[in-house]
DNA sequence: TGACGTAGTGGTATAAGATCACGCAAACAG
DNA sequence: CTGTTTGCGTGATCTTATACCACTACGTCA
């Protein structure tokens, strides 16, 4: 699907964006190399269409873009990719919103998961990384005798240019 | 439906646990009253059943359960006490699982959203109320002009009791 | 008293999110 | 080249949640 590419290009507003999401591709790659995963073409077209949103987006909106683009796909294979992608790093799942969004901090290296800022407005999500927050949940739970093992911060409400607009 | 309070004593296994039961169900009526919202019977059924399992449970659980002990209902009707409980805050929805729980932590009055805490074996849920941890969510959400409304701070691991039994 | 508005209940249908079971095919290690 | 692993396709099914519409309960204001 070479001319998949093409019609990217075509929907992606400028080819500054463009550069952009060709980046985002390259580093995800990289990402499955380093371990020993496969970018596979079903998992490179999921990626594309999670990555130029620059928002989050859900599974099935997934499956609907790419059915526009002439890949029709089951759900089962979408998930399958997601999982994929997940294990890899190079997205996140936003669990207040049953969505998914492309990881723009590089912390592979860290395995530190950052805190998730959702707008509810634009819909865009910021990762930030805060290690003080993940200490003190640890001692919290510490402090009851809860042994941590997944911690997940998520935070919506308005990014900075949607609050400025109207507020 | 009188005769379901004593169909939910037989349950129930001790007359301890049922006197905990009626006494979160009071709670549970104070703060309607206080909110000026009614607690009606189909409220106050859900609000049993959830408040009865000491874990998490979901929607579609809620309503199996009731329609074991005679009472049929559409989702949407489950929903909606649900959303209703919600609002009076007497129980809070754990995002990552999709579940609901009775909330054991009389905060109304501080509006504070405490941290829950999962566990992935017994599926039982603490709430431990964390000042600090709000904070710096806070301070790393106004580090990039974001401004926060809601925030989810959920944790899964294993609870004390879990924890110490195999380790 | 009665007309009206608001809140609550009830049902069907369906949207939205996720997974199971089975089998075929490509990739790769030996 | 053969066996194993990994990925993908198909169809069905399951879980979670909401839209839409009709009817009821109850307060309130005139």
């Amino acid at each position: 699907m070479t001319e998949g590419t093409a019609k990217q290009a075509a929907s992606a507003a400028t080819p500054q964006i463009d550069r952009r999401l060709a980046k985002a591709v390259e580093r995800a790659s990289q990402a499955f190399t380093e371990k020993n995963l496969r970018f596979t073409k079903l998992r490179q077209d999921v990626y594309q269409e999670i990555a130029s949103t620059y928002t989050s987006i859900g599974a099935y909106d997934i499956l609907a873009r790419l059915a526009e683009k002439g890949t029709r796909l089951a759900p089962i294979s979408v998930y399958r990719a997601i999982d994929a992608l997940l294990d890899a790093g190079v997205i996140h799942r936003l669990e207040s919103k049953n969505a998914y969004f492309a990881c723009r901090k590089l912390d592979h290296r860290t395995g530190r998961r950052p805190i998730f800022l959702a707008c509810e407005k634009c819909n865009a999500v910021q990762e930030v990384d805060s290690e003080g927050i993940f200490d003190t949940i640890d001692s919290a739970a510490r402090s009851v005798s809860f042994q941590p093992r997944v911690k997940f911060v998520e935070v919506s409400g308005l990014c900075r240019s949607c609050a400025s607009k109207k507020d």
